[in-house]
RNA sequence: GGCCCGUUCGUCUAUCGGCUAGGACGCCAGGUUUUCAUCCUGGUAAGAGGGGUUCGAUUCCCCUACGGGCUACCA
């Protein structure tokens, strides 16, 4: 019996969700689904100071929005919470203290200015200051000074941090689901910050401690914090606690240019990079989202499973249900990908085709509303024949407004091409063979008015292109016929006559 | 600079030592649609470089180059 998978999504609400960060979540998502497991989504607000104001509820709108829900987070207790971490605060005093007792921290009382100055001065030398074994022993803090000044200093309520104390000369052998084996040496490590002067654990504290109470047994995350695994497993190992499985996804790179894709880089290059609009509540800037532009949830999430993963197989098209029965980790990518905003499109194209034709019916329901326009057309039909042009839902309006509204310009490239010293004359006599027809089905309308045509001699296109001209606008649409018969006789044989006055 | 990760068509990728290196997006050309789009068919285009290991390397190892990430009392 093996035990309950459980994985977590933890962002930091400093911002909205971008595409990146919603990656993660669907991987996590999937591969908890995939295993029967929990997805957790924990609240990483442990610096005050970036919190920005609907951040938090941007990132739960835009995993609903995904329909990637989670299990346990704010307002889902799972017995785990509470899920943000400020709410948790209270409790990480007592694990940072823990390691102080047990030698793996120390107090340290170096003030940022000083650091700062040690940083500059390195620097001015070609060398980089780190906080470590080689100068923790010069530095200020409490394996540094003696007991009685480390007491003091902390009665007399002098700000101090808590500092993880790297062990030196050590070859970690760490594990990674995707990367395989990683080695690093423990003498390259700094000594970081666990605990802030603010009473705030930093993101390593908090993260090592939360993971381990909510009993996440398996981290699934970006790769940037790569260079953070050896840190974490030091303080599982400083707690005597069994670490996680690790799994550090590929970035996502900008489609040109270099470095990971960033929050500016979507409406400067023409793709949005959220997955809904965002107004940036101090400036009022607006940032583009898929949902707002058109995209299916559906074609999205599709789109970023395949960015650094792919099932082995031919197979591109993927419902959720069907991947979270083909992900697996072991099929996760190690090089960074370069987002594609071309293929997010076809994805995007072949999701709207595969969409249910009442649901896509009803979407386009309330476009027409939008558009004041009532009728007694069979709607389904006129979606079912013109949404093979479609990209998006909105671009049913453009694809079929000649059903409902008579053309009143027409495309001059169109006239150009098709309008003729006689197609007046051609098009009077169409409309009196229009007339006679009794049964207005396309079918038995292609029948007389083929039979005419080939009955005067003259290329098809004489005809037929000026007629789809009168009845659409442009030489753009479906089956002549079949739109003839749905705007029906009177229609058809009106906007014949309008076209001839007009041209 | 230091540390870590990575490197197959322009892009996303398949390949678990022996392949005409496969698919998809894009692009190009044909065909279907007497229009347009869709669709179909075909084409274009790749193993970073150098050393090893091996009968044989895209595949395993090393070096170099290049790309990326991290290097805050941010996550």
């Amino acid at each position: 019996m093996t035990k309950n998978i459980r994985v977590r999504f933890a962002p930091s609400p400093t911002g909205p969700l971008h595409i990146g960060g919603v990656r993660t979540a669907l991987f996590n998502y999937l591969f908890a689904k995939k295993h029967k497991g929990t997805f957790v989504l924990r609240i990483e607000d442990t610096d005050q100071n970036r919190y920005v104001e609907g951040a938090e509820q941007y990132i739960k709108d835009a995993l609903d929005w995904c329909k990637i829900p989670y299990d346990e987070g704010p307002g889902k207790d799972g017995g785990f919470g509470p899920y943000r971490q400020s709410e948790r605060k209270d409790l990480y005093k007592q694990y940072a203290d823990q390691l102080i007792t047990n030698g793996s921290a120390y107090y340290a009382f170096d003030t940022a200015q000083a650091l700062d100055a040690h940083r500059k001065d390195h620097e001015s030398q070609g060398k980089t200051f780190i906080y470590n074994w080689h100068n923790r022993e010069k530095l200020d803090n409490s394996l540094s000074l003696s007991e009685e000044e480390v007491r003091d200093k902390l009665n007399s309520r002098l700000p101090y941090v808590i500092r993880f104390k790297s062990p030196q000369n050590e070859t970690l052998h760490l594990t990674d689901e995707i990367r395989g084996d990683i080695k690093i040496d423990t003498s390259t490590l700094d000594d970081k910050i666990l605990f802030k002067s603010d009473g705030m654990p930093t993101y390593h504290l908090a993260n090592i401690v939360d993971d381990h109470l909510m009993e996440i047994t398996h981290v699934i995350r970006g790769e940037e914090w790569l260079p953070s695994l050896a840190l974490h497993v030091l303080l599982y190992r400083a707690f005597d606690w069994e670490a996680p499985t690790f799994a550090h996804l590929p970035l996502i790179l900008k489609p040109v240019g270099k470095g990971k894709l960033s929050k500016r880089d979507g409406d400067k290059m023409g793709f949005p990079v959220f997955p809904l609009l965002w107004t940036d509540p101090k400036t009022q800037e607006m940032s583009s989202g898929y949902k707002e532009d058109g995209y299916l949830p559906e074609a999205v999430i599709n789109m970023l499973a395949f960015l650094g993963w792919n099932p082995g197989t031919e197979q591109e098209l993927f419902s959720l249900q069907e991947l979270v029965n083909e992900f697996d980790l072991k099929r996760v990518n190690k090089a960074g990908a370069k987002f594609d905003p071309e293929k997010t499109k076809w994805f995007q194209q072949q999701h709207l085709q595969k969409m249910d034709l009442g649901q896509l019916s009803n979407e386009f329901q309330k476009i027409l509303v939008e558009n004041n326009i009532t009728t007694q057309l069979d709607i389904p039909y006129i979606v079912d024949m013109v949404k093979e042009r479609a990209v998006f839902t909105k671009d049913l309006w453009e694809l079929s407004r000649f059903f409902f509204i008579s053309p009143t310009d027409y495309e001059e490239k169109a006239i150009k091409k098709a309008w003729k010293e006689d197609t007046p004359n051609l098009m009077h006599e169409l409309t009196r063979i229009l007339d006679d027809i009794t049964d207005f089905s396309s079918d038995a309308i292609s029948k007389i008015v083929k039979g005419w045509i080939t009955g005067k001699e003259i290329g098809f296109g004489r005809i037929m292109m000026p007629l789809r001209i009168a009845l659409v606008g442009s030489l753009q649409g479906p089956d002549l016929f079949e739109i003839a018969s749905i705007i029906g006789k009177q229609k058809t044989i009106k906007r014949i006559e309008n076209a001839i006055e007009k041209n």
